[in-house]
DNA sequence: TCTCTATTGTTCAAATTTCAAGAAGGGTGC
DNA sequence: GCACCCTTCTTGAAATTTGAACAATAGAGA
């Protein structure tokens, strides 16, 4: 008979999984840095600002509610509006009040952020390419694809009252 | 007759690559998020500052120089003097020096580290299995781990001048 | 020994992120 | 209309991270 459940032995990650697990955090860590810094360099800004300009510059009308634009980016809304604030500043991006509801704000790529984009876009793609898909099979390609898709998934449960983000 | 390299229009992403790079990115932003959220819950530490107690835990004496602890979590110096002056305000790690060079320092794991680690791991290794190895085949786990140590050692070049986190 | 360069680790300031709180509008039921 | 709760977004302070500069020591070579 085992020992209640509270007490429970936790299943601890066999050695392989282990070695997984710490290439994970390995390779991410790595690889975040490596594009913080390409970017910083590059273009003046972290890996994430760039990311909400390539998400806005894909919206229509280059647009995007400040909470859709979280939710498309994963972050929460904290931290976004210090990122537009910031990129505002910047002259790449202008918010704009939203018609509909008072409350609502929409952040705007500016032409000189769209510019500034195209001008950091090659060098981006570049180095994506040089840490990642140039080294990886098509196979692991699609299998990276596919396990990162489960795993985002798996961190946004549909149901009502799951901690995501753009709701805290 | 092609353009000159300077000029060279810049292989852009399939759409494939393209899909797959976006759920890399959002998988490790709601991962990382997760893990760091779970931590600061349960042992009132971001995951960096769990995952220096650990590899401290692993190593022999519960000690390591500063630069070989920047080097075994790919971070850089400056981050971890911060990270382990706050741990150890915690009374988790400890400083040393280095007797056989006065410019070194040990980082330390003392005991109410250790106790803290004993106490966080269970729910740790639940939020990681749950969020991971408990969604992906064995196939997946070991494609995984191959495909972040072939990022992980990409970004790691063997040569002189390499920018590394731990050299900076 | 002396000099020059490299390594080690820290520090400050600026930038970014987190967290808790709050202002303001929307929407429902009465 | 009003009371109530929810959503939207921002704000300020604290925590963390980055980047550059620095002091101290090590190590190599003349």
């Amino acid at each position: 008979m085992k020992t209640p459940s509270a007490a429970e032995e936790p299943r601890w990650l066999t050695e392989e999984e282990q070695r997984t697990w710490l290439a994970y955090v390995h390779g991410t860590t790595l690889l975040d840095d490596h594009l913080d810094r390409q970017l910083q360099r590059d273009a003046g800004m972290p890996h994430l600002y760039y990311h909400l300009l390539v998400v806005l510059s894909g919206a229509p009308q280059r647009r995007l509610r400040m909470t859709e634009l979280a939710m498309h980016t994963k972050i929460t809304r904290s931290r976004l509006s210090h990122a537009i604030a910031r990129l505002e500043k910047n002259g790449w991006v202008r918010r704009e009040d939203c018609p509909s509801d008072k409350r609502g704000q929409f952040a705007v790529l500016t032409e000189g952020g769209f510019e500034t984009l195209e001008k950091s876009a090659p060098g981006h793609v570049a180095a994506v390419r040089q840490a990642l898909f140039d080294r990886l099979s098509p196979e692991q390609q699609k299998a990276l694809g596919e396990i990162m898709e489960i795993i985002a998934e798996g961190l946004q449960p549909k149901e009502a009252g799951a901690d995501l983000p753009w709701l805290r």
